[in-house]
DNA sequence: ATGGCTGATTATATCAGA
């Protein structure tokens, strides 16, 4: 059997739930996971959401900012939301579900984005920023995740590649692409335990972009896009990785998110 | 050409995104 797996940078997931059940109508995740839903639990669109078939919804939500979120048509073990670097931030939820007689954690990250100014010493965000990059890094080491299958998905806001980018050279400098960020989501896939699912189907020669900024007049036309949405299985489920898309066409939908939407399906 | 935009806020300018 298949199961798809879709992460999805809504930005405002009130603003955006037309587009989230079109989506879900045109591609039937089973699961999907949102970043930057932007609102407190009390006003998550559980209804909309139920309609379409997800039954299964866990929200760690704020007011205005931030905030992430898991609906699913397969059930959900309890939800655990973790405040790394201890700020009150809702950046993180995981839950576990069942999969061909598997159990399989999900994770669903929202990082923080870092600020302008990729200099820890006079930017509290970039410093934020690293030192969440290092929590998560240790987090991936502890033994109940080591040990497990697990899909880590969401917006790491770091486009860790030199074709993750539209020019690595010009944005060497620029927080999301700088050898601070890339040089610590490079340590954690290397030390072995992750398969980032998305290059997996992409050489590593060809250009790859989940986000394209709202500031370009012609976004598709300019494509001047980074790879800044992530979605990396535990070496377990490598091999059962079968498909990745990266829904392009919905960053030209009316009134859309700057990310697009990636899925991966795996085959038990 | 790192901002030319966008979203949320007991708003009408400020913060946040990246």
């Amino acid at each position: 059997m298949n199961i798809k797996i879709t992460t999805w940078n809504i930005n405002s997931i009130r603003l955006r739930i037309g587009l989230v059940v079109d989506f879900l109508s045109r591609h039937a995740p089973d699961i999907i996971c949102f970043q930057e839903t932007k609102c407190r639990d009390s006003e998550f669109p559980f209804s909309a959401l139920r309609q379409a078939g997800y039954e299964h919804i866990i929200v760690n939500g704020q007011k205005g900012y931030h905030g992430v979120a898991i609906a699913s048509r397969l059930p959900l073990g309890e939800a655990n939301r973790r405040d790394f670097c201890d700020q009150g931030d809702a950046r993180h939820i995981g839950a576990a579900f069942t999969v061909a007689d598997r159990s399989i954690q999900l994770h669903n990250f929202y990082i923080p984005a870092g600020g302008d100014e990729p200099d820890p010493a006079v930017n509290a965000k970039f410093a934020h920023k690293l030192a969440f990059l290092d929590e998560f890094h240790l987090w991936t080491q502890s033994d109940a995740l080591a040990k497990a299958d697990a899909i880590l998905v969401g917006d790491f806001n770091v486009a860790p590649y030199e074709h993750d980018v539209w020019s690595h050279k010009a944005l060497l400098n620029v927080v999301s692409h700088t050898p601070a960020e890339t040089d610590k989501l490079k340590a954690i896939l290397s030390d072995g335990a992750w398969v980032d699912a998305l290059r997996r189907f992409t050489p590593m020669s060809e250009k790859l972009y989940t986000w394209w900024s709202y500031r370009s007049p012609d976004w598709a036309k300019a494509n001047k896009g980074r790879r800044l949405d992530h979605i990396w299985v535990s070496h377990s489920l490598g091999d059962h990785l079968d498909a990745m898309d990266i829904f392009r066409d919905a960053r030209g939908w009316e009134r859309p998110s700057d990310h697009a939407p990636v899925s991966v399906t795996l085959n038990f």
